[in-house]
DNA sequence: AACACTCGCAACCGCGAACGA
DNA sequence: GTCGTTCGCGGTTGCGAGTGT
């Protein structure tokens, strides 16, 4: 770890004057570098406390810091925000991780927005650590794969689902449920890949992931039912916008029935009464939903499925 | 015990986007 | 339209701690 600042000595090169200010006379015009104090910890959140967030320079001038306005907000959002998770991943986020990188690649700040309590910096170096390390050790190649996609390059599909696949586009609304192509699963111990009108057998295992999917792609979790289907109870809050912001096609993870069977469908958002009803629209703009404000956790609470391999506390 | 090596993570750097004058 | 400033992001660095020899 880096040494606080103010264990540096007097006049150590860690000190850069501050903007090219001609008037560099004194400590006033020096900003320190390196690992933040408990004090200067402390002025940053009682400041932040006090006034909220506003521009960085003014944060960072009038809570008393030698620091620039970058790093003001760095330590804030990556270490004083009173919202921040802390601790290690779970196997949960872990997948999760794994499932939004293998759609969206290295947009860190993405993926954090939809890991309630974690930072970008947190999941990127968790990521460069941990699970790329463990993806390539597994020997997999599927693995490798998936912990390579979102490295390929953002306009190249990987066999993952690509969120461009789930685009709105007024010529790809169908009037009926396609089946959509899904990322093969092999990272975790559940379904086969699936092809178009394929169902998980042998049930997916794992909610998780089909919260995962929901989280990355503006899917829904339903409840498939005769006649028709809904959100399945616990879920309710768990439909998230696309991530292109686009509001027009929706897709759905829905179970096929109580023991756990899932089919993957898409739908368009206007034809009513395809699929046995199984119609979901998004709306756009304002929702009930917050991204990032709940937690995993929070969600599966009150949800109790025979299957799953885990439960939250 | 001493040294070398690896790992995890906080923090910095550089770049591009957004915004206002 | 241009310029300067600020912000946010992703990549990278550097150091302490842990581990192996």
């Amino acid at each position: 770890m880096r040494r606080p600042a103010d264990a540096l000595p007097a006049g150590n090169d860690l000190m850069i004057s501050g903007g090219g200010n001609s008037g560099n006379r004194n400590n006033s015009c020096k900003l320190r570098k390196g690992l933040w104090s408990p004090e200067e910890d402390e002025k940053l959140t009682n400041y932040m406390m006090r006034n909220g967030q506003g521009c960085w320079s003014d944060v960072a001038r009038n809570a008393g810091l030698q620091r620039c306005g970058k790093s003001c907000r760095l330590r804030w959002i990556n270490y004083l925000r009173p919202d921040l998770k802390r601790g290690t991943f779970s196997v949960q986020e872990e997948d999760l991780i794994v499932h939004l990188h293998s759609i969206l690649g290295n947009r860190w700040s993405q993926i954090a927005a939809r890991l309630p309590g974690r930072t970008d910096n947190e999941i990127k170096n968790f990521w460069n650590s941990t699970i790329k390390k463990r993806l390539k050790n597994s020997g997999s190649e599927q693995e490798i794969k998936l912990a390579t996609a979102g490295n390929l390059g953002h306009d190249q599909p990987s066999q993952s689902m690509c969120i461009d696949s789930l685009s709105s586009s007024s010529s790809s609304r169908a009037d009926h449920c396609d089946l959509l192509p899904l990322p093969e699963f092999s990272w975790c111990n559940a379904p086969q890949v699936l092809d178009h009108g394929s169902y998980f057998h042998e049930a997916p295992t794992n909610v998780a992931h089909q919260v995962a999917m929901a989280y990355g792609t503006g899917m829904m979790v339903m409840e498939e039912g005769r006649g028709g289907g809904g959100i399945m109870e616990g879920y309710e809050d768990l439909f998230v916008p696309p991530l292109d912001g686009s509001t027009g096609r929706n897709c759905m993870v829905s179970s096929g029935n109580i023991e756990g069977n899932y089919m993957v469908q898409q739908s368009s958002e206007s034809s009513a009464g395809d699929g046995g009803g199984l119609v979901v629209n998004w709306e756009g703009g304002e929702s009930s939903i917050r991204v990032g404000e709940w937690e995993l956790g929070e969600l599966m609470r009150d949800v109790s499925f025979p299957f799953l391999d885990f439960q939250a506390e």
